[in-house]
DNA sequence: ACTTTTTGACCGGAA
DNA sequence: CTTCCGGTCAAAAAG
């Protein structure tokens, strides 16, 4: 897998200025609780990156004050998208945030039930507030999603693309068997496990 | 030992 | 053709 040579050479290294910030330990009992904490950080955090920490959902994923925007495409998008790039706003969210809770999810899913990876972070020109790329953990799965959130840790947009192929990781499913363990087992299970999960019609 | 996050660089498309 | 920008990659670090 080596077309060219490439630039393996100089990558400089995420080097992480700030290594154990950030427990947020109310916040994170307040999430949980309420799938809408209440957010008040001291002025300081501002400055402080949440980092790594494997908590529930991040603050990205936090339903707080959304300012949910639909994707600026909405308006115009027609049935022709609907059927694969499909964008969802926050408001989906909300509503998976609740039923997340009825069903006593947590660990990494997020508000959707579905359990998200980021991959990058960048700061977009159109918005003023870094934006954050997640891919859905299924292997197969080709659902990405852009959350843009306030250096409050507010969510400000969240737009979704493409549409899961699976069904949400509920409990059901044995978690992990680590790479030992055909991942064939963790769909399968996805798919035979859930039947929560309305049809897309 | 493993999974996930962080972060700068790279790539490709659009303007 | 050049430049700009958004999206993705991949190594290291951390829990």
């Amino acid at each position: 897998m080596q077309p060219h040579e490439k630039v393996a050479v100089l990558k400089p290294v995420a080097s992480r200025p700030f290594s154990s910030f950030w427990p947020f330990p109310k916040f994170l009992h307040d999430f949980n609780a309420t799938c809408s904490p209440t957010i008040t950080f001291p002025q300081e955090t501002e400055l402080i990156r949440p980092k790594a920490t494997r908590l529930a959902s991040l603050p990205g994923d936090l339903p707080t004050q959304i300012a949910a925007t639909t994707d600026a495409g909405s308006d115009t998008m027609s049935e022709e998208v609907e059927g694969y790039a499909k964008h969802h706003t926050y408001r989906d969210h909300a509503t998976a945030c609740q039923a997340a809770r009825r069903n006593g999810e947590r660990s990494r899913l997020s508000l959707d039930g579905y359990s998200w990876r980021k991959y990058g972070q960048k700061k977009v020109k159109g918005s003023e507030f870094p934006r954050s790329y997640y891919k859905c953990t299924h292997p197969s799965c080709p659902v990405k999603r852009k959350v843009e959130t306030t250096p409050d840790g507010q969510v400000a947009e969240i737009v979704y693309s493409g549409e899961h192929n699976h069904l949400k990781p509920g409990k059901p499913c044995p978690p992990r068997k680590p790479l030992l363990s055909t991942s064939t087992d963790a769909v399968m299970c996805d798919t035979h496990g859930i039947d929560d999960m309305t049809p897309p019609e």
